[in-house]
DNA sequence: TTGAAAGCGCTAACAC
DNA sequence: GTGTTAGCGCTTTCAA
């Protein structure tokens, strides 16, 4: 807002009254008459007058600003995500302001920087790929910021964190491919940093070993960017290959995509000769052909849980006590369609 | 960030300076000596010395912070709208404050008010469908807060308008269905409040016009949430009337890929029988069965395009000098699949 | 119940 | 070159 708005003095003035006596009669403080609190009120409303809030935020020096980073925000896991975030911020009083780091380590590096600078009362992040290093979030819960970890989570800091259990949506997504009578399951993976694509490939792994089946190295393929155009291509690659899976869990639902858009042009019936499923359920699975079978993830309560830790922890910061931090695993489901089901 | 920090009247007590000095010294002012200047940077770099922004903030009454509210992030479009706007607004200093209206008048009335309290230097908004009155905008604009309108936009008032020529795409995506030969072209249009649909419509009636088709009542239907489940249904009770349309110009790609699933259901050919175009180009349209036609608009470049507007008149505002108000008609372009093209 | 004074952290205008 | 003074708009003492 720009300057040229009305102040309490403006007020004060008109009114024959000091300033401090305005203010109190704006905040409602006991300690004024009704008679002169009505006045001010009236002029106040005749005038439009509106709280300049740099002012009361340099008193207090809080911006009701959370800051959110994450890696892309055209990702409908994220934007579903930052939905959740903002609808409850908004609930709570609080802003948003938003950053994406693009999956660069650099790139987070400086949005924490910026934000810092524009004084934010927390952050919600979620790492990029590329981030190895986490002292730029030590640096900020050591100057009172909290910070909070979600989805793209690290142990190398201690903080509250959020995440879906992969590792069990992955378990389950194998095991139903199991229960489906396959036995040539392979898993297309991603760029192994981040912690939820291990976590996907350990569940992978386990379901295979609990079941007996045994895990065949070939049958495991990495993708850098789980895009569509990486599925189709890792999975032409091992539909190439010695042994021909007769199933494939996708450690995303575009990889999942990509995939099956290969398999039908190599003439493989889906799922009959080869299953397929994938992981995040992706509103747009549903109305692929055939309809894919997914992993749904809760996203948009993944992100309305951050902001109710974060609000609570800005509280406790302000109030100086303590913070236990945990970290809450939230339950995925499986979302069963023809790719894997076939046609009823 | 947090109380207790380093200032200035630190640094000036620890070394026998006056606080100005610090100052002019960490600002890198002419009217400082070298020497001290050194003495300065080295001991607030010992002591991690940060500006307090509130403080810089409450001084120049600025925040170098942009609202943004749109109607949905969770939206292939707006998410790349906002990837853009967040890109620019990175290199040009700006931080971005985001909000969606969830298309509701209410929350986005709320939202433009918490907007102001956060003192923001501009506010990028694309309305709601159920926005009719712009008082909300046009006090902000009074107070020197510019404001932009993307996408969503009204003639109610006077700003910077971006959008990307709906009609002509409109146009082009009727055009293309008419050069395939189909005479009896249907349109699923959305909610008529938005004046993208109202121009999508207009561009498709045109285009039937200066071909010498004619328009039909009967196959141009009305979908309040365009949604895939919409665009399915409205085909079906399409599919069911008297005249069968040849062709389908859907207003967005959720539509019409409920219009392909009716259609493939009902046991008609995609395009032989029934061609279908959408509009907005999802990234996941292409993975439909068949890839879907589409028009594609330059999301992200809108979004670029209204931080460099807004920017510039975030700065005229501050010189007060007049700001000429334009509306930028940013080009779509026909992306054409099998939905209409046919197998290869 | 009200007013006077002080201060949040920083910078700009004015002295010396 | 450096220090003094003043002020951004508001709230919170402390006096009266």
């Amino acid at each position: 807002m720009s300057k040229h708005n009305i102040r309490l003095k403006d007020i004060a003035e008109e009114l024959g009254l000091s300033i401090p006596s305005v203010s109190r009669a704006l905040n409602n403080k006991p300690d004024i008459s009704e008679g002169t609190k009505k006045k001010v009120f009236e002029l106040a409303e005749k005038l439009h007058y509106q709280r300049n809030e740099f002012a009361i935020n340099f008193k207090n020096q809080q911006s009701f600003i959370i800051g959110v980073i994450i890696p892309q925000i055209v990702h409908h896991f994220f934007s579903n995500v930052i939905s959740g975030i903002i609808n409850q911020a908004d609930i709570m009083g609080y802003n948003i302001m938003l950053f994406q780091s693009n999956e660069s380590f650099e790139s987070e590096l400086k949005g924490v920087k910026t934000f810092q600078k524009s004084m934010i009362d927390g952050l919600i992040i979620s790492l990029s790929d590329n981030t190895h290093d986490v002292e730029h979030l030590k640096y900020l819960q050591a100057h009172n910021v909290p910070v909070i970890l979600i989805d793209k989570i690290t142990n190398a800091m201690d903080a509250a964190k959020i995440i879906c259990d992969d590792y069990k949506g992955a378990y389950y997504a194998t095991e139903h491919l199991i229960s489906l009578g396959k036995t040539k399951i392979a898993h297309i993976t991603g760029s192994l940093n981040p912690y939820t694509t291990k976590e996907r490939f350990r569940g992978y792994k386990t379901a295979l070993k609990d079941y007996n089946l045994v895990f065949t190295e070939h049958l495991v393929k990495k993708c850098n960017l789980v895009s569509t155009e990486e599925g189709y291509t890792t999975t032409l690659t091992l539909l190439a290959g010695e042994i021909i899976p007769d199933a494939i869990f996708c450690a995303t639902d575009p990889t999942a995509i990509g995939a099956i858009k290969a398999i039908k042009e190599k003439g493989f019936r889906i799922p009959e000769d080869i299953a397929v499923i994938g992981f995040s359920d992706w509103n747009m699975s549903s109305v692929v052909d055939p309809p894919l079978s997914s992993v749904s993830q809760p996203d948009y309560e993944m992100g309305k849980k951050a902001i109710e830790l974060i609000t609570q922890e800005i509280q406790l910061s302000r109030e100086n006590k303590p913070i236990e931090y945990q970290t809450y695993v939230m339950e995925t489901s499986l979302v069963l369609r023809e790719s894997t089901l076939g046609k009823k």
